[in-house]
DNA sequence: CGCATCCCCTGCCTGC
DNA sequence: TGCAGGCAGGGGATGC
């Protein structure tokens, strides 16, 4: 489910709530999701306090005191929500955000200033682990993760330094978090549509010969900042489940120009926009206007 | 090695 | 109305 804003703005909203709050109780419901917990998960958590909450790639890291990080990932379908204490009941969330099925709420974090922050996942993609501070940048989740789009390194030259001499598509070669982080299939979708440029084509054709970048490398830097921004400041993107913690939708969805609209024409040049299949995902893209 | 395919799991939508 | 099939925002394992 989630990309980079997604998972941006659900750390945007966790951060208040739980930075510089102790964790008085963590209640784990099943023995794993996509993988297993960590062993004695919930005891290696009772009684931490939690630093700060940062992002990488669409992993979550909550800093612990001690030396741990608490690194979280939402998979496809992974959400949480902050449920505070005598607003709305017993235990009910200030704002609606509650699950149709809480059974599928699979670990909550009772926090020392009297939150609950509550783990969703119907799908069960997601996973938690605990991992040493001074392993982070060697761990196996870390290590071969890509550039971050929005810290100032993604510009034309990155991207033709990344791609040069790659016979994949394009299209794949933006989804691979190995070379960028955080892009996924909406976004992906959405940027080459903006930048003109095929998802078919080759992404060794952004680089030169020389290796320098092309001036698309350069559009195409530029444009997938721009909409990574558009969209952390929309709230991310809402089709089936993700909301913000508080319960709010995001809104880039409204602003969609291919993804999810096969058949329908392209507002860019009139073309249609098609659905092909590439690495076994869907993309969508105009044959018309996209070269 | 680089790249494509399959698969994990549940829910929702479509078409019959 | 029910049911089968297809599809979904990710990414790890496998095989060519």
């Amino acid at each position: 489910m989630p990309e980079l804003p997604e998972v941006e703005t659900v750390r945007r909203g966790l951060e208040p709530a739980m930075a510089g709050a102790w964790l008085t109780n963590v209640d784990q419901r099943r023995p794993d999701l996509r993988f297993p917990f960590p062993e004695r998960f919930a005891e290696r958590l009772t009684g931490r306090r939690i630093d700060g909450l940062r992002r990488r790639a669409k992993y979550l890291i909550a800093d612990l005191d001690g030396a741990d990080l608490l690194v979280m990932h939402l998979g496809m379908s992974g959400s949480f929500r902050i449920e505070q204490p005598g607003k709305a009941g017993h235990g009910a969330p200030v704002l609606g955000n509650r699950p149709k099925n809480s059974a599928h709420d699979h670990v909550a974090f009772d926090l020392s200033t009297g939150a609950r922050i509550v783990y969703n996942d119907p799908r069960r993609f997601g996973f938690m682990q605990l991992i040493p501070r001074s392993d982070f940048a060697a761990h196996p989740l870390f290590k071969n993760i890509g550039l971050e789009p929005l810290g100032g390194a993604l510009d034309g030259a990155a991207l033709a330094r990344l791609f040069a001499g790659k016979t994949a598509p394009l299209k794949s070669a933006l989804l691979d978090q190995s070379l960028i982080a955080g892009l996924g299939n909406i976004y992906v979708c959405e940027s080459l549509h903006r930048a003109g440029l095929s998802p078919l084509r080759a992404a060794a054709s952004l680089a030169r010969k020389d290796g320098g970048p092309s001036k698309r490398a350069i559009l195409l830097a530029r444009i997938i900042r721009e909409v990574l921004e558009e969209a952390v400041a929309a709230g991310g993107s809402s089709l089936r489940d993700h909301r913000r913690t508080d319960g709010a939708l995001g809104y880039f969805q409204h602003s969609f120009r291919v993804y999810g609209r096969e058949h329908q024409p392209c507002a860019q040049c009139g073309g249609v926009v098609r659905r092909i299949t590439q690495s076994g995902r869907a993309t969508f893209y105009c044959g018309g206007c996209q070269r």
